[in-house]
DNA sequence: TATAGTAGAGTGATCGTTCTATCTATTTAT
DNA sequence: ATAAATAGATAGAACGATCACTCTACTATA
């Protein structure tokens, strides 16, 4: 791919992120990565398909994060019986590594949550579809009440960060799991 | 204070909070309270002091509810020993009665956040401070940790109440906070 | 000779905000 | 009770700024 295309997904995700969507002008993103308006639109047929790309990239990235650190701490013995906590884990280096302005696929619905069909808006309802089936796919002895539990301390956790420090946020998101999804051996077995 | 005045904020909320704060704009706001755009600028200087009485008008609003409701659980001998459950059931309960498209003070902080001395994101920066008061204060023999666990869950379903059904939501959160935060006599008696 | 990128002007639309001029209702003075 | 005065609301035009987007003409690289 062309690199001033990846300039240009590279500005308008952090641009999107730190302002929203309707904040943020086509002029600022150029003008901020040092490229001509021209050359977004013979990129990027327009702001919208632009934000979808943006979306699109970064869910890519947020589960290849998930299931990276997932495989990565069963592997190395940590959690090694409770993928949930494991996925709680993940989530959290995540809100450490990055800066705190919440969920941006939440963020975007409720910028075009005007327009059910909008391909942003279906985009964002997507990506918690198939986040909620990651975890759910993730160990199939959990039931849907407890994958809807995970899925919301993940949510929590990402909101709760934009109000107090990430590292506290992430700290207190695995205690939760850890007290919430033990491993099977430890409660799953009691009768 | 005038009907219009009432009549605006009351709308704005509903608009604010369906289509964000940069995406609606004035116009539309008098149009569909069939008040004219002049008497807006009668009562609010503007767009933004407007934006910052609905926010104000919102908080009270939602902290009276839980108040109202940690109250009565109590004096209704619900959760009578266990303040932290309470408030869950609260929150639940004012998830139920609204329509769901995120916290308005996180969304106000997001789409305002590059000028951190903005008025609009210091109401909302004090809207957190003021809600984990509220918690911690509730409960004193509950540590800053366990304050901070409940605040996630609060966030948590608030979020996740965007992608699934409010009732299912709550009902998660109320469970979720029961395992959590148990009666004193029940658990945190405990060695 | 193509191809990709550039700057810059220009489109019509909408933004927040201001101004004016008119109208109506209530209050005050005679 | 009638007239005058005050206040609040109205529609509509207009402001400069910015929006997404388009077009053109020029340049550099391969």
């Amino acid at each position: 791919m062309s690199t001033k295309k990846e300039d240009l997904l590279h500005m308008a995700e952090i641009l999107f992120y730190d302002h929203g969507f309707h904040s943020i002008g086509l002029k600022k993103i150029v003008s901020d990565s040092g490229i001509a308006l021209m050359t977004l639109y013979n990129h990027f047929g327009s702001k919208d398909e632009l934000a979808t790309e943006v979306l699109k990239r970064r869910e890519e990235r947020y589960m290849d994060h998930l299931t990276f650190f997932d495989t990565y701490l069963r592997d190395n013995g940590e959690h090694p019986d409770s993928a949930f906590v494991r996925i709680a884990v993940a989530h959290a280096r995540w809100l450490t590594d990055h800066s705190s302005k919440g969920c941006l696929f939440l963020r975007a619905k409720e910028e075009y949550g005007s327009k059910p069909d909008h391909p942003i808006v279906e985009l964002a309802n997507g990506h918690k579809r198939r986040l909620k089936e990651f975890v759910q796919a993730s160990d199939p002895l959990r039931s849907p009440e407890e994958t809807l539990r995970l899925c919301l301390l993940l949510e929590g956790s990402t909101a709760l960060a934009e109000s107090e420090s990430a590292d506290t946020v992430a700290r207190e998101l695995v205690t939760m799991a850890e007290l919430l999804f033990p491993p099977a051996g430890a409660s799953r077995s009691k009768p």
